[in-house]
DNA sequence: ACCTGAACACCGTTCAAGT
DNA sequence: ACCTGAACACCGTTCAAGT
């Protein structure tokens, strides 16, 4: 009761689930790097030992963000086979990247999994052994699709080419005399989409073609395993 | 010819090659962590502002540290097929990665290719054009097999559970209730190479593993796109 | 002209002093 | 018992003063 009135009359005390979510906040609108403990007691209007009470120390934060981003992800589709379940969830995985996009840096970070990550690893491989796999397809398969699973690109380089810089033409000449193979590449795969200006690659239909591959390639394994 | 006196006599002198060879060595043997441009000056007995003759700034103390992984990597084999090729050489840049394990961690907060990266994807590029791969399906084979180029094991987490500690009963009980998929997954994998002690995957055949899946899916979308 | 010590503006976290 | 300011041990990098 007074509790509830208090909540009212001073300001919101802090919580681990505030934290968490004004750090999220932060990491969305202003990246990763802008993300310390001093910032966002700043941003939180606290004193920066004040997190400390929530989250025992700066990897417990951002063990705490990836999780967030991880319940984003939908459950396993139900009313359909194997392949279409993973591939949508995975998917979802990827939308739920893409809203985050300091995500799957900091995630490369970590190097032990939290609950939630296990949990989700566990109804993946779940999602394999209830679609028929035997146990043995199923681990080697949860490896090979790896970070993938969680909507990872896998790019070498996500770099993002700023679309405000336009590439000067004296660049590219003294590309295609370094990089004959990229400058041919890059020649014709921006000679055929018109519609985007500039170089751009489809992000979006190369993660599906790489993921389709993938689970073309796992569909055969299993129909191998089973005959 | 005096300057050759006199590397003898004074201590060798910096030079952006040491610098590097340093940094790697360092890396190497303490971790990317333990990697900042004081304590590298100080294991080149030197004071920390003269790196910044060498090396523009940190960022680009990585790029070269990067670099210096990259040129481990063998050429490419011109006396075989196009698939034993590629294979080869990624095997080759998984071994390179292997030997410097703060390498892909590294080169995963890079944002743009060095010229050294640039040529290394200009050749394997060169692989699948030459091999009589369209532009189109190489330029999405690219895609597909992203940082799995240079050799990158794509695992959700490679947290190297530590050997020395072992795995207690009744943790594995609470793991058991809690993700019940993957100790069903776990206790039946371990239970199967029994050479190894603890639940330890083989990462070299999962590496291959999946690899392998990558190719055989590309031959075959190489077929359908010839036929 | 070159080199470098001190300084600046940050970190994450400890700890003791204050309420 | 709780909270928090100051302090510690670091960063990467700037810059002015010294040779």
């Amino acid at each position: 009761m007074s509790a509830e009135i208090e909540i009212q009359t001073t300001r919101t005390p802090l919580s681990r689930e505030r934290v968490l979510l004004a750090a999220v906040d932060l990491a969305d609108h202003e990246g990763a790097d802008a993300l310390s403990m001093r910032r966002l007691a700043a941003e939180l209007g606290v004193v920066p030992m004040a997190l400390y009470k929530h989250v025992a120390n700066k990897d417990e934060l951002l063990d705490g963000m990836i999780d967030v981003v991880v319940e984003e992800i939908d459950p396993p589709r139900t009313d359909t086979d194997w392949k279409s379940a993973v591939r949508d969830r995975i998917l979802s995985a990827r939308r739920a990247l893409l809203r985050h996009p300091w995500a799957s840096r900091v995630m490369e970070s970590r190097t032990r999994p939290t609950p939630t990550v296990m949990s989700y690893m566990d109804s993946m491989i779940q999602m394999f052994t209830d679609g028929g796999f035997s146990i043995d397809l199923t681990h080697h398969v949860m490896h090979a699709l790896g970070s993938r699973m969680i909507g990872f690109t896998q790019e070498l380089f996500n770099d993002q080419t700023d679309p405000d810089t336009p590439i000067r033409p004296e660049m590219l000449e003294a590309m295609g005399a370094a990089y004959p193979s990229i400058y041919r590449l890059w020649k014709t795969v921006s000679h055929e989409d018109e519609t985007i200006v500039g170089p751009g690659c489809d992000d979006q239909f190369e993660f599906e073609f790489a993921l389709d591959l993938m689970l073309d390639g796992i569909e055969r394994l299993k129909a191998a395993d089973a005959g």
